[in-house]
DNA sequence: AAAAAATAAGTCGCATGTGATATAATTTAG
DNA sequence: CTAAATTATATCACATGCGACTTATTTTTT
C-alpha cells in the first residue's frame, strides 16, 4: 500500500476507533438522560461506585480514566451541583481533594443496573471479539 | 465464559473504546498542528482528498464520516476561513452546498502523506489484529 | 395548484477534551 | 533552612459532538 493509499479513510484505523466512539456515546445518551447524567459523567460514578463510601482525590481519578484536571474539575462541580457527589478539602494535603459519594449518588447506582445489559445487547460481540477488542484497546491505551 | 463474566467484558469495552480515542486524537494532535488541522477537520480533508477535484454536498460528507449539520457547518466554516476549501449553493438544489477543495487544499494533501505511517507506527498492530478491529468496529457503527 | 411532508443546511445551548497557563501547597536540593 | 522544583487543582480559549430547533427549498399528497 502506497502512501496514497494509506490517505484513504478505510485504510485509517483511527476514523472508525473514532465514529464508533461516537456512536456509542450517542447510544447512552437516552439511557443516561434518565439518571441525570452525561457519558463521562457515568464514567466518573462508576469508578466512584466500585469505591462505595471511601474517598478519592482528583489525580487518583484522573489516573483510572485518563483524564485530567482540564476535564474533570468543571465536571466534578456539575457532579456536585447535582448533589451527587460531595468535595472536600484532603486534611494532610491541602493541594488535594476528598471525593465522595452522596446518599443521592449511592442511591442512584440501583438506576444504572440496567444500563450494561441494555448496552452490551447493542453492541453484540462474542466473548471471543470482546476480549480481542479489550486487549487491543488497552495496548493503543497504554501505548507510549 | 459464563454470561456475568460475558456482561462484565461487554461493559469494559465502551470505557476503554472512549479512552484510546481520547489517546488517538491527543497523539494526531502534535502532527496535525503543524498542517493547521483539527482532528475531525483532518478527517473531513481526507474524504476531500479522496474526491480530488469534484464537489460533494454536506449531507453527502456527513454519510461518510457519520456526523451532521450540527457539527459540520461550522467546522467547514473553519476549514474555509483557512483557504483549504471553497463552498457554493448548488445549482440545482438550492438547499445543498457544494463543498470543494482550493488549490491550497490539494496542496495540503502532500504535507499530509506522512501522517498515516507515523501513526500506524504509534498504533502497532499487526494486518491480522488491525483488520478484525477494522471489521468489529464497523459492526459497532452500523448497529441499528 | 395548494397544502403538507420531507429534506439540507444552519443556529443555539450545553458538556466535553485539550494544550497552555495560573495558583497554591508540598517536596527536594543545596 | 531556604530557594527551586514538583505537584494537585483550577481556569481559559478553542474546537468539537449532540439534541433540539429554525429556515429555506424541494417533493409529495390530495
Amino acid at each position: 500500500m502506497d502512501n496514497q493509499e494509506k490517505l484513504k479513510l478505510q485504510n485509517q484505523l483511527c476514523f472508525p476507533l473514532y465514529s464508533a466512539t461516537n456512536k456509542l456515546i450517542r447510544d447512552y445518551g437516552p439511557l443516561l438522560k434518565e439518571l441525570d447524567l452525561t457519558y463521562t459523567q457515568y464514567i466518573v460514578m462508576l469508578v466512584l461506585w466500585e469505591i462505595g463510601d471511601g474517598t478519592i482525590s482528583e489525580k487518583e481519578l484522573g489516573n483510572k480514566i485518563f483524564l485530567k484536571s482540564n476535564t474533570l474539575a468543571p465536571l466534578l462541580a456539575k457532579l456536585k451541583d447535582k448533589g451527587y457527589i460531595e468535595i472536600k478539602k484532603n486534611n494532610s494535603d491541602h493541594r488535594q481533594i476528598d471525593i465522595k459519594l452522596t446518599t443521592k449518588g449511592i442511591e442512584l447506582k440501583d438506576k444504572a443496573k440496567s444500563i450494561p445489559l441494555t448496552m452490551a445487547e447493542k453492541i453484540n460481540l462474542s466473548s471471543e471479539e470482546a476480549l480481542f477488542l479489550y486487549n487491543i484497546l488497552y495496548r493503543i491505551i497504554n501505548n507510549d
